[in-house]
DNA sequence: TTACAAAGTATAGTGAAAGGAACTATACTA
DNA sequence: TAGTATAGTTCCTTTCACTATACTTTGTAA
């Protein structure tokens, strides 16, 4: 009988395997974290967010807004008509990933230098 | 007066600037998290690491528990003089890491698929 | 009819992280 | 003294996230 990668440990933290992943897939990369807390209760224009995150290249806002986007963290609505313009906001879910970027504040808070 | 990158709305999730970041240097790639929950509550050899952690490969757990250990994450205690064996422990400030892999496990079970 | 701004896209390239396979060092054990 | 186990290290390659910069498209204003 095949004994299929248990990780017995894994309900301790997790109930399933994978749940801590998927956050990961969102929040571990460089520009994602800053960009959702620069949403937070305030939609913002791709020009804002440009200046905001200091640093990063149009392009990689793009990818990262995209990214956010099919994985329905952020949405794209329409503010304006003529001339077309456009602000990202939070959906739940997307909302809902302040719990973890406040945890993982908090434990900054404690322990950083 | 120079305006030194000041992300008016960073306050709103974390009080100062770097904490998210800060955990996220331990938590962002991708094996540690893995590595940190299988140490919670429960010490491990490289060994044990090697087979629970499937797929990874000597020299990338050798290099995570490097730098876990360096950041003071993790510390590596002798078991046994004759042969001389090791365990990895979780210090204070990697415990406190779980409360982070757990809010993180909720959500993902919330929103996973 | 030129000129300017917002909101991206296109092209090209770099660097760090991770993977794979083989190898080493030390200690015990038959 | 040959073999096995633990605990890594070394070398080489690949992948991919991110950067820099130029360009395009749509609309407004002088």
């Amino acid at each position: 009988m095949a004994f299929i990668t248990p990780k017995p440990q894994c309900e301790k933290v997790e109930k399933r395997p994978g749940c801590i992943q998927s956050a990961l897939n969102i929040l571990g990369d460089k520009w994602s974290p800053l960009l959702i807390g620069q949403l937070v209760s305030e939609p913002r224009t791709f020009g804002d967010l440009e200046v905001m995150l200091v640093g990063i290249s149009p392009r990689t806002l793009s990818a990262r807004l995209d990214k956010l986007t099919r994985e329905n963290i952020i949405v794209r609505k329409q503010y304006n008509a003529h001339p077309p313009r456009f602000k990202y906001h939070l959906t739940e879910k997307g909302d809902d990933l302040e719990k973890i970027l406040r945890t993982m504040a908090d434990w900054g808070e404690r322990y950083h230098e």
